[in-house]
DNA sequence: TCTGGGGTCCTAGGACCC
DNA sequence: TCTGGGGTCCTAGGACCC
């Protein structure tokens, strides 16, 4: 039912053709990096790498973002830290005096990621664009895209999204890419084509030509995988996805195939909508190194699982889906989850539930944990009220929990025994947390650790 | 390139219900 | 008792995006 919240009827796909409608996609170049320059105006010009999972000095992590001057040294988002250091030492060790060490102007300045602080940032940037169009999607912390059909038209937009790079330049201090089109996917590929500091519109009539020879994996939504299996079958450009036959692409891809079909001939449906509430809250982290050893993990396990819970009741939100994830060497990705009978707020259950469901990786080597929660639901706005929230859960609670001891690898075969009975509140009765927040908490009952009556 | 973290959507099989 | 088909929910994995 909440669901549905998101489903407007305005927001239905316009079936008989492209819709009528003038996109701007915004796009931030380098943004982490541009954000660091802000406030630190000594990386102006300098080779800047921004790290996640680093702190200053060492060399674990990857890189969020590095700055063009850094690129040409080789480096790039989503590489290894320890790759970026080799390909661009970092500036503390260049040392005129050491004939060994690195030249000073081969040397890059790193920094932590500090999302907060990027955040404000992109804050401001969303304010102007709010102020430039009637609907804005902000799709992540750096990019949106904007519906200006009724604030310009094509003769003049290209002053149009000069105005916003400039409002966003002179007012913010950093410097975005635009692009325009008549489709979300075709704005994006306007934006992507001349970064930084691009400004690309594709009016409706140069659409197809322009697209066309584009490399496959430009189009959005064709990633290495799918451009891989596309070059096998000897389609290498936008103009070659568009001209395939599409039942093969359906039949290869399944819709998904027929979407990028569409998206390659310029043609997609999609208005350009707000974003929704979120559909679930994850933390994870990786270990340096594989660790065998149970205990580190299940710790590990339950900082994440406190970290997610304190994120859902910050934002409001009740969860009834619990999962967590464990990547095997070399990259085996594994997840598990259960769902509850029904929404909750109780950080203690998310953490047995984790540990439960993470029981089976507790003596294998594990790169990587994570916690998750999903199937979210939003106290102020699609949910029930609390009374009638306690009521139906005081209902479905009428039964106590067995605590049988197996262990959750011992439910598989075990479905008939599921019962409806779910997780029991620790004193019998369904009360607000004593602080008064509004928020219900639920817990196990004390000495049940397993979870196999979900 | 030996792979970080936070998300979304899709698919496929099985359970379960009518 | 056997058979059928449709619909929904749940779980696990995969691909993709930023």
């Amino acid at each position: 039912m909440s669901d549905d919240v998101t489903r407007l009827p305005g927001a239905s796909p316009v079936e008989d053709g492209p819709p009528d409608q003038l996109v701007c996609h915004v796009d931030m170049d380098c943004f982490y990096a541009a954000c660091e320059r802000l406030r630190e105006p000594a990386l102006r010009g300098e080779p800047v790498v921004v790290g996640m999972g680093y702190e200053p000095g060492d060399d674990a992590g990857a890189v969020a973002t590095a700055s063009y001057e850094a690129r040409e040294f080789g480096v790039d988002s989503a590489m290894a830290i320890t790759t970026a250091l080799e390909r661009l030492p970092r500036r503390e060790d260049a040392d005129l005096e050491d004939p060994d060490a690195p030249d000073i102007d081969e040397t890059g300045l790193y920094r932590p990621v500090d999302l907060d602080h990027y955040q404000a940032v992109g804050a401001q940037v969303k304010e102007i664009l709010h102020e430039c169009a009637d609907v804005v999607r902000e799709v992540s912390i750096d990019e949106a895209y904007l519906d200006v059909t009724d604030r310009t038209n094509w003769e003049v937009v290209e002053g149009f999204a000069r105005h916003v790079k400039q409002r966003i330049a002179r007012e913010v201090g950093v410097a975005a890419s635009v692009g325009v089109a008549p489709t979300l996917s075709a704005a994006k590929v306007a934006s992507d084509h001349d970064k930084p500091d691009g400004l690309v519109v594709i009016t409706p009539d140069e659409l197809v030509e322009f697209l066309a020879p584009l490399d496959v994996e430009d189009v959005h939504g064709v990633g290495p995988v799918t451009a891989r299996k596309l070059r096998e079958e000897g389609i290498e450009t936008a103009g070659d996805l568009a001209d395939a036959d599409r039942d093969a692409l359906v039949d290869r891809f399944g819709e998904r195939g027929g979407e990028l079909h569409d998206r390659a001939r310029g043609r997609d449906y999609r208005e350009v909508t707000p974003r929704g509430d979120p559909k679930s809250f994850s933390r994870e982290s990786a270990f340096g190194s594989p660790v065998t050893d149970a205990e580190p993990k299940r710790e590990q396990v339950r900082t994440l699982a406190a970290a997610v819970a304190e994120r859902a009741q910050r934002e409001g939100a009740l969860y009834r889906t619990i999962g967590v994830k464990a990547v095997e060497p070399p990259f085996d990705v594994n997840t598990r989850e259960r769902s509850l009978p029904g929404p909750v707020d109780d950080p203690a259950l998310v953490e047995s539930a984790a540990l439960d469901l993470f029981a089976e990786f507790e003596d294998v080597a594990v790169r990587k944990v994570g916690v998750r929660v999903a199937n979210l639901s939003f106290t102020d706005r699609d949910q029930p009220s609390l009374a009638s929230f306690t009521a139906a859960q005081a209902a479905s609670e009428t039964e106590p929990a067995a605590t049988d001891g197996d262990d959750a690898s011992d439910d598989e075969d075990g479905a008939g025994e599921r019962d409806d009975a779910a997780v029991d509140a620790t004193d019998g009765d369904a009360s607000e947390s004593p602080a008064g927040d509004g928020h219900k908490t639920h817990t196990l009952p004390p000495g049940q650790t397993s979870l196999t009556d979900f």
